[in-house]
DNA sequence: CTGAAAGCGCTTACAG
DNA sequence: CTGAAAGCGCTTACAG
């Protein structure tokens, strides 16, 4: 480990100035900041960070807290967050929360002890609201939106794109449309259900209880789900599952029972994976922009940052419906 | 923020027998423990970390160099890889590369600022190779496996697992396997080519040169591939894929031909994706132990760590062949 | 424009 | 068992 101290030696110069030659250039004259250049290079200096942020007291890197890292759908918007604070210079430290409250509120503890500079959280709610001094960490919600207002969310018009969903399905002539939702208290989940409902509204289809199931957002609960639904005397012609995984899981159970999609069983899903393309049938499904939902949370994050105290616009941003053949007229 | 000093002005004690009392317990009488202790709670001191990490000269960090976060195979290792490292009071810190090698080399600088203790590296380079200093980095390798022994790697047997598709194509009755392979140069292809081959031979199928396409082990790329075997004059019967995106892409090809899956044609995978059991048809694939990968890789690394110097044995995690519908017996 | 000095918050030999 | 002191490698007011 080279130190600033043998720059200074090689240079014949003071520690400050080196310091000053490297970090504000037009501190020092342009003779002196080519020596110290030339030396630094000369002994391969690169400065130690943990002196650098422990001086600074910043450290130059952002938590981001997500349940579950290997979710398609999270590890996008990550993605999006890792490019986007690359060009800022900061770190990423990755936590995997599992949906547990005490990891989450373990690891948000990392701004308390200098380990980062904020956070971004993509589950629904605020880790530090028990701590007396959560009002002063950048923190930024992205996804599944905290929706009690203690900090700036990045979110999705999620009740206009279900709406779109059931308009799409009222076009073809649905009138039995299911819903296999989220999880009973997920903000995105209501928000996802009052478009289903407004929708219905809207095209004047009447509700029908016993044509909406609960899922947990995985494959498996889809398959779950579609299995109760096409149990029913009359079964539903259209599915409206609440994200792409489910829906991927719904359409495996309802090949099982020997039915086909769409021609017996229309299924929507919601997110737009890599993979919903690929299926067989492609996947109508709505497009989220989650590489931009992440650099939107850094930005956003960075204006907290530095102009610490003010409070920070949320932002919505556009869904957009993809029709593909998983969808199509109801049978008269 | 509270510091070290407070606390011990509340306790009547030096700064020194606090951080004995709370970071070596034992060094400490039992009296001046309980003091120390309770003041800190009074106070709701927590050492400040960035101090901790620079006077100790240990960030606490291991660097995970990943091309592509959003990768669903890469973010299951990552996913095991954050969960080991959190038992060790670890924090991980993400480095997407995009394969691109300069990327690789700045994020991999971070050992030599301290800002990682160690890497993980998950492509198939060694980024520090360059550096006069890299022999003393602590750096384990996982999946596309570094070969030229810079560093201990963790790999499956992907020589052994592509035999194992072959022999059970065979014993299906095919005998014009075709192979989608990964790119040029990439280890893991070399390897389940290698394997793709011996296979072969050990069943005595002829080898046809024009039966092996290479993609790059994204799903476009898997359909691209097999739109070429299929124009084929004499298609193939069954289709290995190097992996489970790419044998995604191709049955999505082969339907759009009009061909049907596996009744046509027999198509397996690599990898196991969550995904691969609900699609349809349900793909047969290699299951490799990915959350293992990543805490074995962990583990390595902190062994090397403390046993600096000291080489560290590289691992060889066991496949296993998971049998779907995908795959059927060849037509007579 | 430059240097000497103080200090960020810890830990640890050293002495008692 | 405990304290005073040094020091990790930087940055920055302060003085010149």
């Amino acid at each position: 480990m080279t130190t600033i101290r043998q720059v200074s030696k090689l240079a014949g110069v003071s520690v400050a100035t080196v310091s000053r030659a490297l970090q504000k250039p037009d501190m020092v004259s342009e003779s002196t900041r080519k020596k110290v250049i030339t030396a630094a290079e000369e002994v391969g200096y690169q400065p130690n960070m943990m002196a650098v942020k422990f001086r600074n007291k910043k450290s130059f890197a952002i938590l981001v807290l997500v349940p579950d890292v290997s979710n398609p759908f999270f590890s996008k918007i990550i993605s999006g967050i890792q490019t986007q604070a690359k060009k800022k210079g900061y770190n990423v430290i990755l936590g995997n929360t599992a949906n547990d409250l005490a990891t989450e509120q373990e690891l948000a503890n990392m701004v308390f002890t200098n380990q980062a500079d904020g956070i971004i959280q993509l589950a629904a709610r605020n880790p530090l609201i028990d701590n007396i001094r959560h009002a002063t960490v950048p923190i930024v919600n992205i996804c599944d939106c905290v929706t009690d207002g203690s900090m700036p969310v990045i979110r999705l018009d999620n009740n206009g794109a279900a709406k779109a969903i059931i308009s799409h399905f009222a076009d073809l002539g649905h009138n039995r449309i299911a819903a296999i939702m989220g999880p009973d208290g997920s903000p995105i989940t209501e928000q996802r259900l009052s478009g289903y409902l407004d929708g219905l509204k809207e095209q004047k289809i009447d509700i029908i209880e016993s044509l909406m199931e609960r899922g947990d957002y995985s494959m498996e609960s889809g398959a779950i789900a579609a299995g109760k639904l096409l149990a029913h005397e009359v079964r539903p012609t259209a599915i409206f599952c609440f994200n792409d995984e489910m829906a991927i899981g719904a359409i495996h159970e309802i090949r099982n029972q020997g039915l086909r999609v769409p021609d017996d069983i229309s299924v929507a899903g919601f997110d737009n994976l890599n993979f919903s393309r690929f299926m067989d049938p492609p996947l109508t499904t709505i497009r989220q922009p989650n590489a931009h939902f992440g650099q939107h949370a850094v930005e956003m994050l960075f204006e907290m940052i530095s102009q610490q105290g003010q409070s920070v616009e949320s932002l919505t941003l556009p869904y957009e419906l993809i029709v593909r053949k998983s969808t199509t007229k109801a049978k008269p």
